[in-house]
This record gives C-alpha cells, structure tokens and sequence, in this order.
DNA sequence: CCAAAAGTGTTCAAGTTACACCCATGC
DNA sequence: GCATGGGTGTAACTTGAACACTTTTGG
C-alpha cells in the first residue's frame, strides 16, 4: 500500500514468449537478436501497451515474430527480480508456446531479419534471466507432454502413429517402446484413424488427426513409457 | 517495444495472496475488508515495492497480515485484465500461501483489524477479479495435494494418520479409505513415527512428522483415492 | 528379392480398489 | 462395560513394462 510515494517510479511491464517447435527432429526455441541494450540473443517479447491484455501482448509477439496465429499459448512465469535488466526494473509475464514447423514456415512473420531457431541443446547464453525462463519453459512442456494432449500443438493436421512417437521421444528425451506407446495412446481416445495413406517409399501408414484441439489431461499419464 | 511514446503510462504491479489454513474441519481463505475503493471484501495484497523482489512483496504481505514466515508460498499466476482494477491499470501477480492454524493463532499479525477467516464454501463476492484469483488457487490447492507432499504445510508438527487422513479429505471433498490412505501415504516415506503417543480420550495414536520440508513429487500420485 | 518402415499380442509385476473386524483407552 | 477413535490384511482387478516377429511397399 506504500504507492503513492513521491518519486515512486513504477515499473514496466513486458512479456517474454518461449516458443517451440520441432525442426529435423530437434526442439528449437525461437531466439531474437538484440539490437539495442545488452547485446547477443534474447528471447523474443515486448512491452505490455497501455489497455493490452497480458496474453494479448504475447500473442502480438507470437504473430509478428512467426506469422501464426490460434497456436497453444499459455502463461508460464512472472519474473520480477529487481536487478533482472540492468536498464531499469521490468518485470516480465513470460508465455510459453507451441507451434507446428509447417505452421511457421508456411507464413512467416513480418520482420524475420535478426529471428533464428535455435536446437534447444546449443542455446548459448542469452539476455537478461532468459535462460532461466528457457529453463522453466522446458520443465513445463515436458510436464505438459506426460499428462496432457498439448502434443497435438506440435503437429501437422494428419500425421502416422509414427511422427506422434518421434515428437514423444525428442521432447520427453528418450527412447519409447512402440507396441506399448501405440497401445497407450489409442486408448486415450485423442487421435482418430482417418484411414487416408500417404504415398511414400515403404509401407504406407495409417494417418491419424486428434479428435479435439482443447487441451484435456490423459486419463493414465504417460508415466515413464518404456525403453524402445 | 512500443513503449517510449509519450504519455504511455506505465501500469501498477501489485501481489495478491491467497492464504488457505484449516479452521474446524473446514478449508478458510483469509480475507481483508476494503478501506478504500470498491467496497465489501478483497484478498491480502499490496503493491510491489520499488527494489523489492515479487516473492518478497508477496511474503511481506502474508507477515503483515499473519504473523508468520517460513511457510508454503508459491506464485500462482499472473492477472492483467486492463479492465480487473476500476482505478486504473493494476497487474497483479497472485500468490497463494499455506499456513497450519496453530501457527496463526499462535503470532497473529500486527494489524488484524479488518481481517477474516472465511470458510472457502461461503466466500462471498470479493472486489476485483478476486474470486476468479481464489478459484485458479483452489484447483492448484487440489492438484498439489494430489501430486506433491505440500500438505505438510498444513499441519502442526506432529499429528496422526487420522488428522493427517482428515486434512485430505477436506481439501479434496471426499472421503477416504482408511487402510488404503494409510498404507498409501506411507510407502511414499514423507512421514515418520515418532512412537510419541497423546495422552487423549480413547486409544492413543502414533504420532508422526514429515520427514523433510522440501516440496517434491509423490511417486505414485494419489489418482483418486477411494471411498470410505 | 531386399531394404525400410508399419504393424501387431502375450506374459509378468506392480499398483489400485473394495471391503470388516479387533484393540486400547477414559469414563 | 461401553463408547470412541486407532489400528490392521487379503483378494480381484487394472495398469505398466518387457519383449520379437510378420507385413507391405518401392525400387
């Protein structure tokens, strides 16, 4: 309640957005180059505007940065440290959010210059306490992985049984028995067979679309799965 | 990065605290009388100092209005609806608190006055967004205890397996298979014997104590439990 | 016919659920 | 001796984990 000091300089707020996709089967995170402040890479984010809503300004920084809109978003982490920017205090609403590769290469943002996906397992050391957001994010869509059907926000419209897997064992970072993964995940209900196959060099697959873009907790989570 | 404009008013940040504790039987939220501004009654809150840190703001807060410190504190989530404060734009980042009652009685906070205890059923409306604020604490009250030991938070330091059984029922609104819930909640090791017995009414009961204080995850959750 | 990915079942171990009676104490 | 809360075991079922071979296609 000790607000209306004198000289109480408010703070600024901004938020950060941690943004993933699945590239040559690799996790890469969105980075942005900094052009003015601390130099090197930071995560791509901007200052709430005055009658903005939190997610409304991540989801202006998502749509400019990858030209994607109606992607999973969700909040994730409000950073607030005193001394986190050495500019002045900001404190930082940072969202986290999940897009298909196609989504993004099909249109791109507007000011792709200074923009670059980097494999999560060479980001190198970026601004502010951004690698710590990165950290948190990371914890958060792995948890997010084992108990719910955000997956689908990583994949195209029709996809095998396979490229469910893969983009399984990159996240969750190991191995996966495939007749127990098949099993599991069919019993969850969340993907239908559309019967169509593709034309590809082997055995056609099944392909597969999930039956609701809600988020929805799993009935059994995928506790450990098992070793390929 | 819109943000050098000129006239752009920078928004206030303040927390809010939700702090649960069991009062007879029952789940109470504490609650603080309006002095100024809307009318009738809000959460615990205040705003963020100019060098203060948003978990320090948040347990300055609990201090002041409790009494007490070194308890269960974690943000919760991040409200900035331009619209949630009537006076002007105020973020605010919501905490949420557990305190055991002893703990409560026992030092009370410097200023009472204008506080309440109010059982969670009969909360009634609060200023702002403050029941949407309590209603996102009390699903992150549930899933914890389902899926972590904070329940010690909870508790006095000793206790038996049934004041232990009682708090879960109460928290998560159903009642509990005795020899089920205690065979459970031991294989996890988060508690002990402490082969102390009370000096009570019927047949005395072992008392126990957490064996650490950390938060951590329970290895097999408590998916549903069972009926009594 | 061969390389490559798709597809498919069973067994054993572990965990979850349902369920009912005796025990120790104070009064 | 009785009221009250404390304490205990087992059987049926469900879920989890480990494991290897056959099928389909293109080239």
């Amino acid at each position: 309640m000790s607000r209306k000091k004198d000289n109480f300089i408010p703070p600024s707020v901004a938020t950060d957005v941690v943004i993933f996709t699945i590239i040559d089967d690799e996790l890469n995170v969105l980075t942005v180059e900094r052009t003015y402040g601390p130099e090197g890479w930071s995560l791509p984010g901007g200052f709430v505007g005055e009658k903005e809503d939190l997610e409304e300004a991540a989801q202006r920084t998502l749509f400019e940065k990858t030209g994607v809109k109606d992607v999973y978003l969700e909040q994730l982490y409000t950073f607030g440290d005193p001394k986190r920017d050495p500019r002045g205090r900001v404190i930082s609403i940072a969202y986290f959010a999940l897009v298909s590769a196609e989504a993004v290469s099909a249109k791109n943002g507007k000011d792709t210059k200074g923009l670059k996906w980097q494999p999560l397992k060479k980001i190198p050391k970026l601004a502010f306490d951004h690698n710590e957001i990165l950290s948190y994010a990371t914890k958060r869509l792995v948890w997010k992985m084992e108990y719910t059907n955000v997956v689908y926000s990583l994949l195209p419209k029709y996809f095998s049984l396979t490229d469910l897997q893969k983009v399984y064992e990159i996240v969750l970072g190991r191995d996966i028995d495939k007749r127990n993964f098949r099993r599991k995940i069919l019993s969850t209900g969340m993907i239908k067979a559309t019967k169509m196959k593709e034309g590809g060099a082997h055995r056609p697959a099944i392909m597969y679309q999930f039956t609701d873009k809600d988020i929805r907790f799993i009935s059994n989570p995928f506790g450990q799965f098992l070793k390929k």
